[in-house]
DNA sequence: TCTGTATATTGACAGTTATCTATATAGACG
DNA sequence: CGTCTATATAGATAACTGTCAATATACAGA
């Protein structure tokens, strides 16, 4: 699994993603996501590990707390593939554009005959 | 499955991005994306399923052929979405910066003494 | 050193996924 | 009608996922 693919898959679970909202905010220890999520605390651990593995977030360690982060980067590279497909097809309707004032201009040429 | 797991689990895929990527250029039947991916013909029909029930795509049919088209509403609401992430994020920026600030001023005062 | 709290790990289970081969369907064309 | 081409469906298999209960680890504080 490349970069790409870990932090769509991360994204694709919702309880993943509330945690991801949540920790934008700031950062939370495992209990206090926890506490947020009707979920038991060795599911939300592994769902952690897998943020992370992702890159989505990283760990401190602070006596027994383990403040969880949120990390931007994986966020941004999946912003970036998506502004790459919206331009390919922006420049694809560019296309489609000038294709259309072509046919437009051909016709104004045909009337004039 | 909702909408946003639904569009974030269909472009976890790598050969899932290539289509999209693939698509984003205009139209393509089936088998011009068979050519492009060294799967065989099921495997890509059964991405585009995955693609096409994430609303990801849309096809026609024209005689035997079946043009698949990129939709890009679901690209949106996954753009937005982190859009939306961002923002909570920006803001905890700004509010730990008021936050220094409240410090630097507080020490201004302290000097003052 | 004992106890309590925070977190991780393990093992199980049911469900999903990506892939293949083999086969079916649907339309075009002679 | 028979055949070719494009696509879909079925069935199999191996790998992965989300969840839980039970247990282990790690640290803090008395």
């Amino acid at each position: 699994m490349n970069r790409l693919d870990k932090a769509f898959a991360a994204l694709a679970d919702p309880t993943r993603r509330g945690i991801v909202v949540h920790l934008a905010r700031g950062e939370a220890s495992v209990s206090d996501l926890v506490g947020h999520f009707s979920l038991t605390q060795p599911t939300i651990s592994s769902h952690l590990k897998v943020l992370e593995s992702a890159g989505l977030i990283s760990r401190r360690r602070v006596a027994q707390l383990r403040p969880c982060k949120l990390e931007t980067e994986p966020l941004i590279a999946v912003t970036d593939w998506l502004e790459k497909i919206q331009e390919i097809w922006e420049g694809n309707y560019q296309r489609l554009d000038a294709l259309l004032a072509e046919l437009k201009q051909a016709q104004k040429e045909e009337r004039k005959k």
